[in-house]
DNA sequence: ATAAGTTGATACCTTCGCCGCATCGTCCGG
DNA sequence: CCGGACGATGCGGCGAAGGTATCAACTTAT
């Protein structure tokens, strides 16, 4: 008989690959998890971890069980959560992803409609990184995630939910604050440039090189964060280009400058003007009865083009 | 601690809504099952089922748990399931490395014969030449290669997966291309010849000079592909030896004429008239269920045979 | 080459939780 | 008012899980 304990020892052991750091983890000590490892195989009938006396590694089958394992235990959890909710007198429950500058331009607006339109959802938030919550999502920890493409569109489904213009941020003492009027790629010749994170922050590294060819800014620092890039920009280390809601953020020292054509490119297939798209992204084919409640009501909100 | 157990007993009582019956499907008393039932509803902090001593009944809470319960219990079955299938190979990914040319002969119907016979295993194909391919099963990144002899035996397994005949490729304004019969070596006496680089593309270059031996072809160039050497034929530069496959690369401007005995040696060790083999090869050791599976098929198919 | 340190598995013991039996408390029907 | 039905509770025994000590295999360092 297979028993959430068992499947708890075994996302400690998959995760750290040994058994003592596991076992300290579950706060229990090493031999009985042993057993619960080797119980938890005979039962399954499959070898899940491949040991021998010097390493501990995933077997295929165990890749699959471990992703399995984040389902259930995700499942387990909210469960609960769902009966307690419902006992409280909501009618369902949406784990909301998002990132930390996708909050600013947009997640009040939609949380106060979602409110308004839905009043028996609740809504759980979590901020993570777009990467981090594809992750939840493939786990079943969250419902809905709001963040940058692109996504793996054999695992996720998504829906375009927000779009703005690019603006530059400038330090307050830097010549380009002074200029008045939309800024080109040709005014960061030369100029130190706060640039992204290739990978961790493929979105805004595509948007800022693809702003700035053939411009020769003096690339500084890359970042994986909005927020990282204008704090770098308030300490005078450079400019960047970040979305039009970082205005928002309340930044001392920093002055924010339009790009020409809102940073985007005007032979692009985007949205003229708002190159910079932030999207609802959900596990293909897991769509609640309340999730597709929830998108309904999103397709119907206008959040993207209110000013 | 909520436990499966709690779950199974929470499911068969909301079902018979009658705790003697759930018990006696439970194949136990029904004193431990009350107390279970009290304890998960003590950890999930909600009553689930409301019960006087008359009658039992889901609050609302509890419908929503017993939803959620369902779901539970089947991902636990699923898990279990998905890890022993993949065990047994029946489901997995084949990454799957293939030479240009090798893919024109017998990749399609490779492919097509493995989709019918393991449909839950996902082929994903990468493009290389066989040292490329060796490289690759040695990284971990391909399961499988199909690529030339010859290859280090002590870190790789191999099974002939194809074998054709040897012909020439000949530029269609060519003497050689009216000829009315098998060509044999004498037939390339003084006439330039497209050759194998000997270290990149060794296996070829060997069958061209096995081939040729006692002929005095003028040697033209050393290509590394099948492909090189066919677009140098129809450019006039000369004649190549390819195997029989690449009549199907319908260059234009090339004809392919037969050689004596397949262009292979009568008294050599393969098979007569097909001496161009193509293995498939695998790291010595790694074999996972799914890769078994996989070799066992190919040992079925009978693909270098068929005409 | 040998000794010391790691790391997962095993042996043995203790403890704690679950099950079953017996019984209780309450409500309903006759 | 009494008997029957049903879920809750008290209690004793047993089995499963955890802990300590130790083993076996292997790596690393001196």
């Amino acid at each position: 008989m297979m028993t959430l304990d068992q499947v708890r020892a075994f996302v400690a052991v998959a995760e750290e690959l040994h058994f003592g750091r596991a076992a300290e983890r579950l706060r229990m000590t090493q031999p009985p998890l042993s057993r619960q490892i080797q119980k938890l195989e005979r039962t399954v009938g499959v070898t899940l971890l491949e040991r021998d006396n010097r390493k501990v590694e995933l077997t295929e089958a165990g890749r699959a069980f471990l992703d399995e394992s984040y389902r259930l235990l995700a499942l387990v959890d909210s469960a609960g959560d769902l009966a307690r909710r419902i006992d409280g007198g909501a009618t369902g429950t949406l784990r909301l992803g998002f990132t930390a500058v996708s909050a600013i331009g947009m997640l009040g607006p939609l949380l106060k409609d979602l409110d308004r339109s839905l009043p028996g959802i609740e809504v759980i938030l979590h901020e993570r990184v777009t990467a981090a919550q594809a992750d939840g999502i493939r786990r079943g920890e969250l419902d809905l995630g709001l963040a940058r493409p692109p996504f793996d569109t054999s695992e996720f489904e998504s829906r375009v939910v927000f779009r703005e213009a690019l603006c530059a941020a400038v330090p307050a003492d830097h010549a380009l604050a002074e200029v008045d009027r939309p800024l080109t790629a040709g005014d960061f010749d030369g100029v130190p440039v706060i640039s992204y994170n290739p990978v961790q922050s493929r979105y805004f590294h595509e948007l800022t090189v693809r702003f700035l060819t053939n411009a020769h800014p003096r690339v500084e620092q890359q970042v994986h964060q909005i927020l990282t890039a204008v704090l770098l920009v308030a300490a005078g280390r450079g400019c960047a280009l970040v979305p039009a809601s970082a205005r928002s953020l309340g930044v001392q020292g920093v002055v924010y400058k339009d790009l020409v054509d809102g940073g985007g490119d005007p032979d692009g297939s985007e949205v003229p003007g708002r190159p910079v798209e932030l999207h609802a992204i959900w596990a293909r084919g897991r769509r609640s009865p309340m999730l597709r409640r929830v998108l309904a009501q999103i397709g119907r909100m206008r959040l993207g083009e209110e000013e």
